[in-house]
DNA sequence: CCTATATTTCGTCATGTGGCGAAATATGGA
DNA sequence: TCCATATTTCGCCACATGACGAAATATAGG
C-alpha cells in the first residue's frame, strides 16, 4: 500500500504532473525542465527526486548534464499510474501549452539553453 | 490537470486508500469506517470530505446515518483512478487485514456498533 | 418538546511540503 | 591545475495537512 500512496503523493503536485507529461516519449535534461516550469533549479531538482523515489522516472548522468526519462520495465503500480496520467491529461490546456513551449525549448541547443537560462 | 492533482492528492494518504478499498462493492456508514480505521470520527469525516471533493465517493444520508459509496457514473479520470487503486492494492497486507476486520464489523448491527464504539 | 446519538465543523497543535537562494558537488575544458 | 557551469543539498520561511477534542448540527424516538 505504501507504494501506491507514495506514487499518488508524487502525482499530487501540478509541477510534477507537468514534468511527467513533458517526459512522455522523450528524455529531457534538468535545465530543459527548469526552463519549462519556470521554477528555481533547486525546486525542480527536488521534484525530480520525488518522482524518482516513487519509481516514476529514471535519471542518466551524461557529463555535466542529467537526463531524465520515464521509468521503463517498472512494476505494475508505476506503469498503470503513468498510463493513468497520460489518459487523463490529454485534454488539459496547461499541458497543451507546455507542449508548445517544449518545442521552443527543444529548438535551442542544450549548451546555450543552460548558459543563458 | 487540476482534477488529476486533486484525485492524486486524495489518494496520497494511507487512511483514505484504506477507506476506498473498504468501499469496494459496498456501501458503509461513517461509524463503520471509524471503527475500521480506529481514528477519531472527526478525522474520518474530514477524510471522506476529501474523497468526496475529488469525486471518488458519494454520500447518502439515511436518518442519523450517512452511507458512503464509491462514485458511480463518474468521469473517466475518477473511474480509472479507482481501477488503478483496485489493481494495485490487491496484494497489500494491510488491506487484507482490513478486509478481515471489516467482516467482523459487518457482523455487528450498525445501531450497536455506533453506540458502543 | 427534550434527550440521545450520529455526523460535521471548528480551533489548535505538530509535522510535512513547496518555494527560494546560498553553498556544496561534479565535470568539462582552458 | 583552475575556472566555468550543471545539478544537488541545505537552511529557511510560509503555508498545507492530519490528528484530536469540543462544540455545533441534524434526526430519531420518547
Amino acid at each position: 500500500m505504501d507504494d501506491i500512496v507514495e506514487i499518488a503523493r508524487a502525482l499530487s503536485d501540478p509541477g510534477r504532473v507537468r514534468l511527467l507529461a513533458a517526459l512522455r516519449g522523450r528524455e529531457l535534461c534538468a535545465c530543459q525542465l527548469v526552463e519549462l516550469l519556470g521554477l528555481a533549479a533547486s525546486t525542480v531538482s527536488r521534484h525530480m527526486a520525488v518522482l524518482r523515489q516513487a519509481g516514476l522516472v529514471a535519471a542518466r548522468k551524461d557529463g555535466r548534464w542529467v537526463h531524465y526519462r520515464r521509468a521503463e520495465g517498472a512494476p505494475v503500480a508505476v506503469r498503470s499510474a503513468l498510463d493513468w496520467v497520460d489518459e487523463v491529461t490529454s485534454g488539459s490546456d496547461t499541458l497543451a501549452q507546455d507542449r508548445r513551449r517544449l518545442e521552443e525549448i527543444l529548438a535551442v541547443p542544450v549548451v546555450e539553453l543552460c548558459r543563458d537560462g
